[in-house]
Formats: C-alpha cells, sequence, structure tokens
DNA sequence: GACCAATATCGAAGCGCTTACATCATTTGC
DNA sequence: GCAAATGATGTAAGCGCTTCGATATTGGTC
C-alpha cells in the first residue's frame, strides 16, 4: 500500500499559516499577501503536496471526472472518440473514468446507476439504442444529473446531445455518387441496431428519392449481429452480374471495407467496377488498400462540443439548463473508392 | 447541477437505526440481525441510497478506482487493451481511470505526478520508452504505490510487469518461416521509439543466428515517427528484384497491413512472392484482404494478469510486495500472409 | 491620533462515510 | 439463577479538505 502524503494540516504548519490559507492558496481564488503565498508555495512544492481528491470531493460535492460510457471501447471509432473526449475533458479540468458497457443493456444500466454515487459529476454517452434503459435516463435528468448524449438522441430522454448530421452525409455520399453518374446504388447497412446507421439510411433513401433515383430492394443489405464491425458485410448478394449496382455506399467505414475486401475477392475492381463509399472516417481508412472515400465525422468538433456542453451544465451559476441539440455537419473526404 | 442524493443519515433516520448500523449493511462485512437489514435493504432499494464515493473514499483511504495509462488510446492495440484492462477491473471491484500520454513524456509525468492525489488506488501502466520520467517511476515506486507495468520494463524501476514474451514471439516467426523453407527472410521494424519492438528485433535476430540464417542489411527497416502506426512501412526498399527476400516480419501488425498494401501495389502477391507475418493479432488483423499471419498477444491473459498484479499490490494484507515480472508466451496465428 | 474601510488570516463547522469502542440485551454454562 | 460470553446496535471520533463568519492588521483620512 502507498504510504502517506503529506496533508493540509503538515503543510500549515511547516508554512506557520493556518489550513484555511493554505487552503486558498491551493485554489487562488480569495487573495493572499503575495508574500505569504510564496511561502506556501515553496512548502506545498518542496513536499510535494496534493490536495486530497476525496476531501476535496466531499467539501466541494465535485469530483472533476467525467464518465465516458461506449458501448465497445475497442471498436476504432469510440476508441478515437474516447481519446478525444479525454483530452478536451482533461484541457477542462477534468478526468475521465471509462465505462464500457459491452453493448449489453444490463451493464449500461449498472453504469447508469453508479453514476448516483457522486463519483463523476456528469457523463457523455453514445447510448444503446434500445429502449430499456430509458428510464434511468430519465431519472438522471429529473435529478438535473449533468448528461451529454453522443451520437444518439433518445426518444423521450431530454438531454443535450451532440451528433453527426448523419441523413446529411448520407446525402453527400448519394449526391457525389449521383454526379458521377450512378445511378444504381446500393446501401449496406451496419448494425441496424444502431440509431446512427437507421438515419443514414433515412438520409440515403431520402437522397435517392430527391434526385428519382431507383431503390432496388436486391441491393440493400442490413447486418445485424457484432461481425458486422469487422466487415463481414454480406454485399455479395448484390455482386451478381445482371443487376449490379455500379457504386455501394456503406453507412460505416468498417463495412465498407468489408465490402471492398468482399468485391475485390470477387474479382471486380473498386472503383471501376464498384464505387464505394463509407462514413466515419476512421484513421486507418485512409490506409486500406484501396483508400476509403468516406463521410467525415468531425470527430473533434464533436468531441469539443460534448465537453463544452458538459461543462456547462456543470457551471454552478449558469443558466438554467436548455435541452441543447446539435448536429455536426460531416464532410465529404475524397479518396480512391469512388 | 445535481439534486442531492439521500444521505446514511437519512437512511438511518427512515429505518429507525444508527448510520453505523446502515453502514454495516451496506459493507455487509460484520454481521446484523437479518430483520435488521432487511429493514436498511428495503429503504435504501426504495430511496435508491447509493454511499457517496468522496466519504467513503475519505474514510477509508481507498478509491477503488485505477489509472490506466497509455501512449495513445486511438492506437487499436492499447484500445483493445483498454477494454479489456476495465473489464478486468470491473470484475475486481475496480473502476478505470482512463489517462493518454499523447506519447510525450511531458503528459506521461502530468498523469504520473496526478496519481499522488489519490483519485486512484494504483495504476496500470504501458510507459513510453524514455528515460525522462523514470525519477517519476522511481518516486511513486518508493512510495509504495500500486503499480503494474504493462508491455515496457523500466530500467532502474523496481515495478511488477506484465508483457508478451516478445522474442519468443519473434523467434516463433522466424521458425514458421523458416521452416516453409524461406531463407531470406527481411524485418520491418514498428516505431524503433518502443521497446517492445526492440526487443522483437532482438528475437528476429537471434533466431535467424540460431538457424544459421543470414541478414542482410537491405532487407532491414527501421520506422521512426508516427506514421507508421498506419502501415507507411518503407518496405518498398527491399522490393527490387536482385536480392528480394521472399519473407517479411513486420514487427507489429499495423506495420505487416503497410507492408501487405505496398507489396501488392507493387504488383507483387502475398504470400506468393513475399510471405508476411505480423504481430499483436489486432481483432481487424483477421480481416484485411489477406488475412493476416501473425504472432497473437494473449491480450486477456495480459490484461487479466495485470489487474491481478495491481490487486496484490491493493490488498492491505499481502504478503510484503515483491517485484514481479510475468512473461505471458504469444501464439502464432496462421492466416493466408505466410 | 482616533476611526473606518479594506485586506489578510484564523478558527471551526461540516461534507458523508467507516470503524473502534461502548452499551445493552440475550444466551450459555455451571 | 447468576456471571460471563456472545451478539446486535448505538456513539463519536476522525478522514482532509472548503468556506463562512470572526478577528487581527494595515493604512488612509480628517
Amino acid at each position: 500500500m502507498a504510504q502517506k502524503p503529506p496533508t493540509i494540516y503538515q503543510i500549515a504548519e511547516l508554512a506557520g499559516v493556518s489550513i484555511g490559507t493554505v487552503s486558498r492558496v491551493m485554489n487562488g481564488k480569495d487573495r493572499v499577501a503575495p508574500a505569504t503565498r510564496a511561502r506556501v508555495l515553496a512548502v506545498a512544492e518542496k513536499y510535494d503536496f496534493r490536495p486530497n481528491a476525496a476531501a476535496r470531493g466531499l467539501a466541494t460535492n465535485r469530483t472533476h471526472a467525467l464518465m465516458m460510457l461506449v458501448s465497445d471501447l475497442a471498436n476504432v471509432y469510440f476508441a478515437e472518440m474516447a481519446k478525444r473526449i479525454s483530452r478536451h475533458a482533461r484541457d477542462a479540468g477534468l478526468r475521465t473514468v471509462l465505462a464500457d458497457s459491452d453493448e449489453t443493456p444490463e451493464r449500461e444500466a449498472e453504469y447508469l446507476r453508479a453514476l448516483a454515487d457522486g463519483h463523476v459529476d456528469g457523463a457523455v454517452i453514445a447510448p444503446l439504442t434500445t429502449d430499456a434503459n430509458i428510464p434511468l435516463y430519465q431519472a438522471l435528468i429529473r435529478r438535473r444529473f449533468p448528461l451529454v448524449l453522443m451520437d444518439t438522441e433518445l426518444e423521450g430522454v431530454d438531454a443535450s446531445c451532440v451528433r453527426t448530421d448523419n441523413e446529411r452525409g448520407a446525402a453527400l455520399a448519394v449526391d457525389y455518387l449521383a454526379e458521377k453518374g450512378h445511378a444504381r446504388i446500393g446501401f449496406v447497412c451496419g448494425n441496424i441496431a444502431f440509431q446512427t446507421n437507421r438515419l443514414r439510411f433515412q438520409g440515403f433513401r431520402e437522397a435517392l428519392q430527391r434526385r428519382g433515383l431507383p431503390l432496388a430492394n436486391e441491393h440493400l443489405v442490413f447486418n445485424q449481429d457484432f461481425l458486422e464491425a469487422e466487415g463481414f458485410c454480406g454485399v455479395d448478394s448484390m455482386l451478381a452480374p445482371p443487376n449490379r449496382p455500379t457504386a455501394i455506399f456503406a453507412s460505416t467505414d468498417l463495412t465498407a471495407m468489408g465490402c471492398v475486401r468482399t468485391i475485390r475477392r470477387a474479382g471486380l475492381r473498386v472503383p471501376d467496377d464498384i464505387a464505394v463509399v463509407g462514413f466515419d472516417d476512421l484513421r486507418i481508412s485512409a490506409h486500406m488498400e484501396v483508400p476509403l472515400t468516406t463521410i467525415g465525422q468531425p470527430k473533434d468538433e464533436i468531441a469539443a462540443t460534448a465537453v463544452e456542453l458538459l461543462a456547462e451544465q456543470l457551471d454552478p451559476d449558469a443558466s438554467p439548463r436548455g435541452r441543447k441539440l446539435v448536429r455536426i455537419t460531416p464532410v465529404l473526404v475524397r479518396r480512391a473508392s469512388a
């Protein structure tokens, strides 16, 4: 076990002041005579004094930490987001406590409940797309627990939310493809359990309609299980010659990679025979054998906004909480696959 | 801001007992009359009572949290490890606080120093391979702060450590390749700044010697910058016909993917013209266009061991701390690339 | 030089828990 | 039946900090 670090009492004693004064210099809010401040600081430095987090938390009811709850940390997208959230949180003076629900509502519930024990001040959550935990979310909101939803909104949960404008992103993809002359565009959907993917499909369909482009059922694939995350994408079904699409929009880069792989294995070329557009712009997407053309989520903007929205709610003297929905506009990233 | 949750006093009052009793039933260690326990539990349940973490921490000097410090959370390998660590930690009753040093010693130092403020009980750290922060590590050890190093050992830091047996892994790769008849085996090293990669190189060279296989300088590439992480791997240089290697061992799957890509772009086939073996066995490695043959790190075993080693140190009545080095034996995963 | 407003500092209460010890009520053993 | 042991619960002292009201000090002012 660790050895006892110095407490505020010892520092006060050593600096010849009261603990109140030490506290004030450590927090730098109140005025303290420059000489005193210097003396205290010197002692604190010398003994490597760090105010105990628990004691501070108990006294102020603030932990300076947030929980980041995602459904699968090993998913590249979430990993990238977690990194960014934790960086922005740090810049805002907050630590990041990690929580991975492993795509199970039970575990998500567990973490949601744990929020009440006060080990964090608030949470940034990429919720599972399921109704199971809606009541828990609502309870948190009712208690005015600081909360920001990321990526997916929750029906009946009046929380702030940041997400990419998925519908718009899908439209971007369709427009790009259409302008390149593609008339038969297929859609391969990542795990349909995610709201994100559903919205992308919706945006896709609408964009098609807007342009008067047809959508054949056999040009539509919906994935369900987690395997999709690795790019088993079921695109094979639409590769048969007669009515094959000339382009495919995949609702996720991971899915898109699966498509490219399958298409090439079938002896077809990307983008010559079939063009592929993904969504997300993961770090690795630029480095595939066929660098992926994709709809890029401005990840850093999303992360920054999420932390900002949370910080707002954390601010004790802020205006009354208003639900905010921030839609971030995605961007077309042209590379080789389309 | 959040609304006040109930305290132990209110629960005690409502259940008609003293706070001591409530505390005892919440912690379940001491004996309490079954009837009383039931009553308290009922009240606690009804009011959704959760003992305040800060107060608990202050009283017990335990936070039930660990810090997981890595150099880049968006690196797939670390993301996978973080997920696993956090799962095992959770199973051991610990939360995981995330820290990403972004590969800078300064930030690493910052987090190392933060450990002293007691917001976590211990740390699992994948250290940067640099001498810069050795003194900080030593200071932590001196204070007997619970610490487990992951993946890389630190000269002069007497801490427990779990890592894959990198030398052995490299030997595995060489042996496999040699037995397949390859005599000219090249080596492409991931970021040489990492100890991990250096050890893999060392193991590679030794295995070659042991088998009496030659190692030409032009069959050796060392990467330095972070780009390597995405698979820019500099393998092009050894693709010229006359003395081209027939197989390549890449010290990282990410690097191996870069190799495969480059090789195929050059119009050569993997594994027919050049076989490629990677190291790590990432989740995506199985799903590349050419599924990667690789040396698999038993990630879950590493994570479990790390948490275990830490838990040992956390246990107040454990035997005196002894430094432990646990080497996990990697495993050859045969797929298509070699 | 007395008085007042600032300014700097002290002192103590309190944050919500755990836990050692005290207390009280039962049993048990003889 | 009574002392002692045993078990259940209450009590209160911290844990290390923040913060608010009280106190001490300083420097102008007239």
